[in-house]
DNA sequence: AATATTCATCGTATATTTGCGATATAAAAT
DNA sequence: ATTTTATATCGCAAATATACGATGAATATT
């Protein structure tokens, strides 16, 4: 891709966009769901509930983590991994605000 | 990445994550906000707004067509590209839900 | 008719993502 | 002490994404 442009765009729109990756997988989002619903969130029973090899859903937990969606504490031989609510939080503003500002456009006469 | 296991998911997982990816870059968000404000949405001023090639543009704004976010219509020598508010509405509705039923788990006792 | 303009598409290079098996690590159970 | 269990990480292969120049197609201008 010779050398990534990504850095050249706004900052707001790069945090919308990182955050937009990390949910644009179904994997990811069948893992945000499961670690929501769930009491106890161990990584083992959500490689049950998904059809990916246990290697391959620790890398999309880790994905989520490093963007900031979830903690994961190991806790003796399991791994307990929640969803970073004030982080949810922030990132699903951002999103909402980004499709309101769009939205706002809707009645302006564009292209119409 | 040996064979895509995308479709393994369910078919709403798919198409929020489907969404997701079509906003996962930069350029495609700042593309979005630029058809949404301006009257007359051409390519070519998309183009000088963004650090990016025109042909590296039209790509982008052929993604975003592939899920419905925009129209493009050719007039004459120009192409106007517009959002689809249908698809857009459908769309964030089902972010907003995803969003909000994740949510709900907050006050759930999960890992407390 | 020749040229210029606007945009799409093709080909290509490189980067990133996805997926898995194998292996490592570390605690628990035997 | 050895084995089992749970998870992370490494290394590889294949797929996808990103970016651009070159080229093509189609209309507008001269």
């Amino acid at each position: 891709m010779a050398i990534s442009k990504k850095s050249a765009f706004k900052s707001d729109e790069i945090m919308l966009a990182e955050f937009a990756k990390a949910i644009s997988h179904p994997a990811r989002i069948a893992i945000l769901k499961e670690v929501a619903q769930r009491q106890s969130c161990i990584c083992g029973e959500i490689v049950e509930v998904l059809p990916l090899a246990q290697s391959t859903v620790s890398q999309h937990l880790k994905e989520l983590k490093e963007v900031g969606l979830i903690d994961g504490t190991i806790d003796g031989v399991k791994s307990c991994y929640c969803i970073n609510w004030a982080a949810f939080e922030k990132i699903s503003a951002a999103i909402k605000s980004f499709i309101d500002a769009t939205q706002c456009c809707k009645d302006k006469n564009c292209c119409s």
